[in-house]
DNA sequence: ACAATATCCTGCGAGC
DNA sequence: TGCTCGCAGGATATTG
């Protein structure tokens, strides 16, 4: 599942290839998965344009093209932007094809269609659904701990939930979610306001190392994620509880449980997430 | 403000 | 072997 390390794994390897590509042609496959404007629209205004650079911010890819467009990707939970040889077979659930002025393309790919692209003038970015209410952006200067502090005590949700509102703290995802309470030592079902002063800095200290580290094993391949060339990422090797359950703990040695919390699997470790 | 549930979608594994 | 069923999950909508 792409979250915010494989996002962002996509947008570094993207960005090596695609800035000052034109692009020819646009080929729509499935035109459910152009969210704005009609498939019909998208390829007339992407066709001619050329790609400037691209930017992420939680868990969507902004892409900037000339003409003042910018095109905006979620991956959700199977998308693919994979960029390489015009001549690589064809993948099974290929919904758009951009076809790149080296003769290479970009495609887009999804298995589970849930996946959407919007193509928006610059300066209205606020037409893409839930960008514009998206939280902090934890890796970057305005993750601030004193506010992080702050929002969780007057939060009575439970903490895992939490961490998975984008509009609460941006581009966490279930993996990461359940990685980051275990090496915080906290509870799933904690509620957010419970935490002690202690508890909830080392959930600030591991957001952030816990995505860092994300991001510099190039994102988890669990089924479906690569990054833009295609190559899949390594730290689904350093996982300590994410689908672990019946594993011993790394720390304590207790058994690591798989429950339900708001209708998501949450793997812990019930000796030593108190 | 929060919780619970359904929705979208396909592939996969379990159980029969 | 082949069927059905449930499950996986990010975000949104709806109802309570």
């Amino acid at each position: 599942m792409p979250e915010l390390p494989e996002v962002e794994t996509v947008k570094r390897t993207l960005a090596e290839y695609l800035p000052g590509l034109k692009i020819k042609e646009v080929t729509v496959n499935q035109e459910t998965v152009i969210n704005i404007p009609d498939a019909e629209t998208f390829k007339k205004e992407l066709t001619g344009t050329t790609f400037t650079g691209i930017d992420r911010r939680g868990k969507y890819l902004i892409f900037s093209l000339s003409w003042g467009w910018k095109m905006v990707v979620h991956l959700r939970m199977t998308g693919r932007l994979v960029y390489g040889e015009s001549s690589l077979p064809l993948a099974k659930h290929t919904h758009v094809i951009f076809h790149l002025s080296n003769g290479y393309e970009l495609r887009f790919t999804d298995q589970r269609r849930f996946g959407r692209i919007w193509l928006v003038p610059e300066g209205e970015l606020l037409r893409v659904s839930g960008l514009c209410t998206l939280g902090p952006e934890p890796l970057g200067d305005e993750f601030c701990r004193e506010i992080f502090l702050e929002q969780l005590a007057k939060r009575k949700t439970r903490i895992k939930p939490l961490l998975l509102d984008q509009n609460f703290i941006a581009g966490i995802g279930n993996i990461y979610a359940d990685e980051i309470l275990f090496r915080s030592r906290i509870h799933p079902e904690r509620t957010a306001e419970s935490l002690s002063r202690e508890e909830a800095d080392r959930l600030f200290t591991e957001v952030r190392k816990t995505l860092e580290e994300g991001v510099a094993h190039r994102g988890t391949t669990f089924s479906d994620y690569v990054d833009g060339r295609g190559e899949k990422g390594s730290h689904q090797n350093y996982l300590n509880v994410y689908q672990q359950q019946g594993k011993k703990c790394p720390r304590c040695g207790a058994i690591i449980e798989r429950i339900k919390v708001g209708s998501r699997s949450a793997y812990h470790c019930p000796g030593c997430q108190k």
